[in-house]
DNA sequence: GTTAAACATGTAAACAATGACATGTTTAAT
DNA sequence: ATTAAACATGTCATTGTTTACATGTTTAAC
C-alpha cells in the first residue's frame, strides 16, 4: 500500500505549529490523527533520521529532569516548503482501503451461521468501543455548543479528522447491524 | 501495515471454490474483494510459490491456446484447513484505516481555503466514480429485485462485501459535502 | 522507599509491498 | 496482415512496516 513516503510528510505537517520529539509524534499517533495514519516508534526515528540528513528538519536538546535528554525537532524552511507543495497535491486515484474483516467475509460460504455470528459481535464489539472512545474525544476537545463555523482554523483539522472518524464508525456499525439481520433471517428460513 | 500474512491468506480464500492461476487472482483484487484487499503481480506469484512450498496449494499446468501455459493452482487439504482456521479468528484489535486525504486535512490550516476546496473537489470526484462502478457492479450482479435473504449461500460473500463498500462510499461522499459546506460557510463569514 | 506506568531514544532482523525490468502468447478489431 | 489490448508469468531492487532487542529516566501511587 503506502503511496510515496507518507510518513515523512505526516512528521512534517505534525511538527507545523510547533516543535516536537520523537515520542510527542509517537504520542499524536494515538490520537485523532492516528484514525488516518500511524507508525511504530521504531519507525518515526528511522525516519527523523532520514529528514534531518535531508535538512528539512533541524533539532536540539531539551532537558526533561536532570538527566533525560529530549531531542526536539523543527521545520526548516526547505521542510515548509516541501510540506506545503505535497499539502496542495491533488490525489489521482484512490487507493484500497484494506479491512480484513471485510476479506474474511467474503469467504463466508465456509462459515456457519453461528460462527459468522460471533464474528460480527467481535467486530461489533471493538468498533462500538472505538466509537465510544472517538465520541470522548470530540466532547472534550468540542463540546455540544460548538459550532464549525465558528471554529478557529487550528481546530478545523482536528473537526474534520473527528468527525470524519466518527462518522466511518457509525457507517460501520450500521453496516454491522443490518448484516446480522440478514444473517438471522437466513437461518430463520433454514 | 499489513497484518500477519494476509495475502496468505486472501489467496487461500480465493481458491475456496475453484482452481485460479495467478493472473486469475491478479484480476479478483480488481473485482469486488479489491476494495478491502490487493496485491500486485509480483508480491501474488512470489506468494504463490512460498504456498506451493508450504505444501498449502498445489500446481498444474494447463494449456491455454498452443503455447501458453496457465499454471493452475489447487488447495491442498492442509491449505483447507488453515484458511477454515483463519477464517474463524476473531481480531483482538482494529488496525489504523489509512487515508492520505484525511491525514492531509489535519494539516489544513496551512491551505488557503480555495485550494483546500479544489482538493475536497477532487476528492469527490474520485470518490463520485468509484461509488457508480461499485452500483453499476450491484446492478449487475444483484439487479433490483433480489433480496439477501433469498440469495444463495455462494453470492452472499460477495453481497456484504459489495454493499459494504457502497456504504462506504457514501458515506465517505456525504461526509465530503458537509465538510464543504462548513467550509464555504466559512470563507463567506471571513 | 519501592514499584509501576509513562516518558524517552535508539538499532537490527524479518516481513510486506511496490515499481521496474523482462518476456512471450492469444484474441479481437481494423 | 497488422496492431493493440488482454492474457500470462516471473525476478529484482528498493521502500515501507513490524517485532524484537536494548537501555535508561521521571512521575505518581502506595
Amino acid at each position: 500500500m503506502a503511496a510515496r513516503r507518507v510518513l515523512k510528510y505526516a512528521i512534517l505537517g505534525l511538527l507545523r505549529k510547533d516543535d516536537k520529539s520523537g515520542y510527542d509524534i509517537t504520542s499524536d499517533f494515538k490520537q485523532a490523527i492516528g484514525q488516518f495514519w500511524s507508525a511504530k516508534h521504531s519507525q518515526i526515528y528511522t525516519e527523523l533520521k532520514k529528514l534531518l540528513e535531508e535538512e528539512l528538519i533541524s533539532s536540539y536538546i531539551e532537558l526533561s529532569g536532570e538527566k533525560l535528554e529530549k531531542k526536539m525537532y523543527t521545520l526548516t524552511e526547505k521542510g515548509k516548503e516541501d510540506l506545503h507543495t505535497w499539502l496542495l497535491t491533488q490525489d489521482d486515484h484512490l487507493e484500497t482501503e484494506k479491512d480484513v474483516f471485510a476479506l474474511r467475509l467474503y469467504f463466508l460460504k465456509d462459515i456457519p451461521s453461528a460462527d459468522l455470528l460471533a464474528l460480527f459481535e467481535n467486530q461489533l464489539n471493538l468498533r462500538t468501543n472505538k466509537l465510544n472512545m472517538l465520541k470522548e474525544q470530540y466532547a472534550y476537545h468540542f463540546g455540544e455548543e460548538n459550532r464549525p463555523v465558528d471554529l478557529d482554523a487550528d481546530d478545523l483539522g482536528h473537526y474534520f479528522v473527528l468527525t470524519k472518524a466518527i462518522s466511518r464508525e457509525e457507517n460501520y456499525i450500521f453496516w454491522l447491524m443490518e448484516s446480522m439481520d440478514i444473517i438471522r433471517q437466513r437461518q430463520y428460513g433454514e
